[in-house]
DNA sequence: GGCCCCGATGTCAGTTCGTGACATCACCAT
DNA sequence: ATGGTGATGTCACGAACTGACATCGGGGCC
């Protein structure tokens, strides 16, 4: 057995998310996070860089999924099927984590620096998409609108699964979101393809 | 003449937006910012909640221009159709204070704490405008992607609009980047007004 | 085996952010 | 004139972060 308990990294992300979750986010100071984890409030900050980045883990695997799913799409298909495509593929690294993901989501709800720094995530998200989706050949522009309405759509189904539930899955929600943003340039009056839509 | 000088939020905007510009936002404390501008670090934090907060008007009559202007538009326009009206008839508020807009671009765009921040507002207009698009009729979900797309475009066409020197206007970098928008989101299969759009 | 470097952690002192409590004092209405 | 009001000042403090240096077990190397 090595001279410390292993795992430090991970003790310190458990015992915030309880912390925070039990006590608030502003209640809870750095100090009691790491003398829950056996460790020193300095020690924290050698693993995270502030407060709010411990309930955003630094292994997160989706911008790579996210990427190598826009990358690895079909060819011919038009730029908003190909964020269609990688988000779908991206979605089960959510499913997986059903639980953390809830948990995760209800502290950051309630409270606006965590919302700060979760918009900041999903920007940089969108960010890496729209590189991947430039690298296809996409224009500067296409590329970063598509990017900004495939997280929009995700961040919305993402609030509809982890809010509801009626069982549905969140690729399904994805689905739904990303055809009501293909529906948005229609008028409500008017029938484009023939199918019957909302009134 | 009172026993203050006149306009203390003032002279802190300024003082803080100088010092940011000029030693950047790290390197700055409130209480230098108070002091130059006569104060003290307490009175900085009676008109400003933190130190980023100062940067971002709170008097900033944006959202309300987006609301009316969403609430106002013709009633038979395409929800993206009525976020484009909306994004034109704001466009001004920005364009008359040009300089300031690019000095405040030039400080969060050194920061990425001041990101977060903007990140934040953006989120907060998009709010705004999903509100406004509902009390219009249109669905939950429809309204908050109509917004959130809007906003997208209209972050991206300050970008350009800051960046580029073209002599281009705010308006017109918005109009061609919701068109953009109109391509991604249009089904490519189906004509809905008669009129091309791209293969 | 003995030696030594490495790297994760601890210790400590210090700066800055942000807040609560109370004091001040020109202005204004009565 | 008098007392209330409101913007500001003063002070004290907790908590967020940071730099510099100490500690010490483990693993490689001879």
């Amino acid at each position: 057995m090595g001279r410390w308990k292993p795992d430090a990294r991970g003790r310190l992300e458990k015992a915030a998310l309880e912390l925070y979750n039990h006590q608030g986010f502003d209640a809870t100071t750095v100090a009691e996070i790491a003398a829950r984890a056996g460790l020193t409030e300095r020690t924290f900050y050698r693993h995270f860089a502030d407060k709010r980045e411990v309930l955003f883990p630094g292994d997160n695997p989706l911008p790579d999924t996210l990427a190598k799913a826009a990358a690895t799409a079909p060819g011919a298909l038009a730029p908003l099927e190909v964020v269609n495509h990688a988000l779908i593929e991206a979605a089960p690294v959510f499913e997986e984590r059903a639980d953390l993901v809830r948990q995760r989501q209800a502290v950051i709800a309630a409270n606006p620096e965590l919302q700060e720094r979760e918009l900041a995530k999903l920007a940089a998200l969108a960010s890496t998409l729209a590189r991947a989706l430039r690298e296809r050949g996409l224009e500067t522009t296409t590329a970063a609108l598509a990017a900004e309405i495939g997280l929009a759509a995700f961040k919305i189904a993402c609030e509809r699964w982890v809010t509801d539930r009626d069982g549905h899955t969140l690729a399904q929600y994805i689905q739904e979101t990303l055809d009501t943003a293909r529906h948005l340039t229609a008028r409500d009056d008017v029938r484009c393809t023939g199918q019957e839509e909302v009134a």
